[in-house]
DNA sequence: GGCCTTCCCGTAAACGTTTACGAAAATATG
DNA sequence: CATATTTTCGTAAACGTTTACGGGAAGGCC
């Protein structure tokens, strides 16, 4: 492999002169320049980046920290490739590349995310899966490493976040439902420590009453992620004593998982069942047709990007950058999983 | 950030005697070593990577190229988190980090590599996508940069790689549909450069051959990846004037796309046409129950891993190690999309 | 020609590690 | 106790960059 060395060698200058000459310095003549960067390209030299990084402080990566088995924001695999396509057509306009880390869930995510700004493997972190109470906003809040949350959290450090706009949706869901002559609306959330529990309950609890309803507990219902999820979840509803005749739900995998649910036990989504939420254009397979919300995932990935490379002090023009936190919101698509209540 | 020369200070040591003492050499004593563990850990020390990866010439990440818009072996978002969390648990053993790089598709992707490579920003790669002719397979060797296919290629160097079955699933497939009267069947195959294209085309020669078929150029239909890709391949089929009755597929999102397309010209899928391929989990909500093969994609990700561990010099320990050259089988599981032709 | 600018370029330090080498300390051997 | 051996540690070089600094060359001006 060819370093700045060997081509300086072959050049007979200095090393100087040939880093100045590919970073488009001053300081050196023109006709050099254009010697160096032909030799360069003929020797195919590139820069190794470990001996970059040592000198500049900055690695040239951004990491993803993805919790294996994510169930954050946006639960199930459908999503995240997406996403990082759309962060990638950004960083690349800025010399950097994606990097994307399974970290283990909950219990060692900080340990392990110690150990990653520790090592110092990437300039900026995006963070999924957020909860509640994240300690890892406080873990990277002071060590002062650009960090962006996909997902909000009650831990408040100044972060700048992108997230969903889950009030939107079930603002507009249990709008629609209630619409339809639905009165007992169950909503599905995931677990405990995630914020967007308690984005999804929020909501839910004022909608109600805004409309009239009453808050039931019995109607919040945690939810695993993935089809299994959505199956038991569709039980759940069906055995239950005053059957509810709605469920709306984050996880765009649920509805596969409702749909089976209410199938096995001889039932039909959206008639003995109305179903509404979350979901991607894989989900217009389903019979009788999901209505459901969705976003742009390349989009969201792309704004994400941007809002982490607000964050990055090297290449950083505006000052002071604006610290983006904004929620995007979902486009209905209208099905026939919701139909009025008979 | 504290670095081991602030360890050092602070100890009272040097910092050769702290950077043996963490990377458990000889020549240090043990009741310093303890001292230095602990003030290690007091301190949050965690090595530099760059420091560290310029010494030793290795970075401590592996690196998973994913062509935008991925359509090799494993079309569809649906795959590859679950194969990097299968990798990553076999990784973290070794103290390497996955990292995901979006690579631009095709064209750009030989110069995409390039740069990865010289920038020295991974130990050892993952190619997935993989082509009949891949120019990456020669640039890589070449270097001597360790990697494994997630696929095949008739360019070949040597190389490890592991893939899908998909000899027999495509021969399993033919002869269960045969078995059930069908005798225009049709192959779905994605675009020309991909390997997988040859390896399904080959083998349903052979297997048409050994029933007694026909080959038919027509019934070779190019897919689009995608549920889109299905729709169309439904239309494309129902409106063929020897109309086929059955199809065999390999992206586990054109099932979706098949239904989809079926029911809209008021068809039934599994009736009047079989449909047979591969698929995940989230198939189980098709209706009538898809006939599709599976695989467990943790597992692949931790074989891929494996693989690739095999490759890297620095922490091999067999020699020379076994280069793995494996098809990994589908399991079928059975539904109703291929009944008996009537 | 002498002097001052301007323009280029080479030198060397620095980033944070690991490790070969040799020196010093501790222990064993006579 | 002197010497030989072993154990432990400090020193310094090296990995590949970037960049501050100073100096030489070239050119312009009087």
């Amino acid at each position: 492999m060819t370093s700045i060395k060997d081509l300086a060698q072959h050049l007979g200058v200095s090393i100087g002169t040939v880093s100045r000459a590919l970073n488009d310095k001053f300081d050196v003549k023109p006709a050099t320049r254009e010697r160096v960067l032909k030799a360069a390209a003929e020797l195919g030299y590139v820069p190794n980046q470990a001996g970059r990084s040592l000198r500049q402080g900055n690695t040239g990566l951004v990491g993803f920290v993805l919790e294996t088995s994510s169930e954050g924001m946006m639960q199930g695999d459908l999503f995240f490739i997406r996403v990082f396509d759309g962060m990638q057509s950004v960083l690349s306009e800025y010399g950097l590349h994606l990097m994307v880390m399974m970290s283990p869930s909950s219990e060692k995510s900080d340990e392990y995310l110690q150990k990653i700004v520790g090592r110092r493997l990437a300039d900026a972190l995006v963070l999924s899966s957020t909860r509640r109470i994240d300690p890892r906003v406080d873990l990277l809040a002071d060590q002062n490493i650009p960090f962006v949350m996909l997902g909000r959290s009650q831990t408040d450090r100044g972060q700048p976040w992108l997230d969903l706009d889950f009030e939107g949706m079930v603002t507009d869901a249990i709008e629609r439902l209630h619409a339809r002559g639905h009165r007992r609306i169950v909503l599905a959330v995931p677990r405990q420590e995630l914020n967007l529990r308690y984005v999804m309950l929020d909501t839910y609890r004022t909608q109600l009453a805004r409309h009239g309803l009453a808050f039931d507990e019995d109607l919040v219902i945690e939810t695993a992620p993935g089809d299994n999820g959505g199956v038991a979840l569709a039980h759940h509803i069906m055995e239950m004593e005053d059957r509810p005749s709605a469920v709306i739900f984050s996880d765009p995998i649920h509805p596969f998982g409702l749909y089976r649910g209410l199938t096995e036990m001889g039932l039909v989504p959206g008639k003995d069942l109305a179903i509404l939420g979350i979901a991607t254009r894989l989900a217009t397979v389903l019979s009788p047709n999901l209505t459901h919300y969705r976003v742009r995932l390349f989009d969201l990935g792309r704004r994400v990007a941007q809002a982490l490379i607000h964050r990055l002090p090297h290449l950083n023009t505006e000052n002071p950058p604006p610290v983006i936190r904004e929620r995007v919101p979902f486009t209905l698509v209208e099905g026939e999983s919701d139909l009025p209540l008979e």
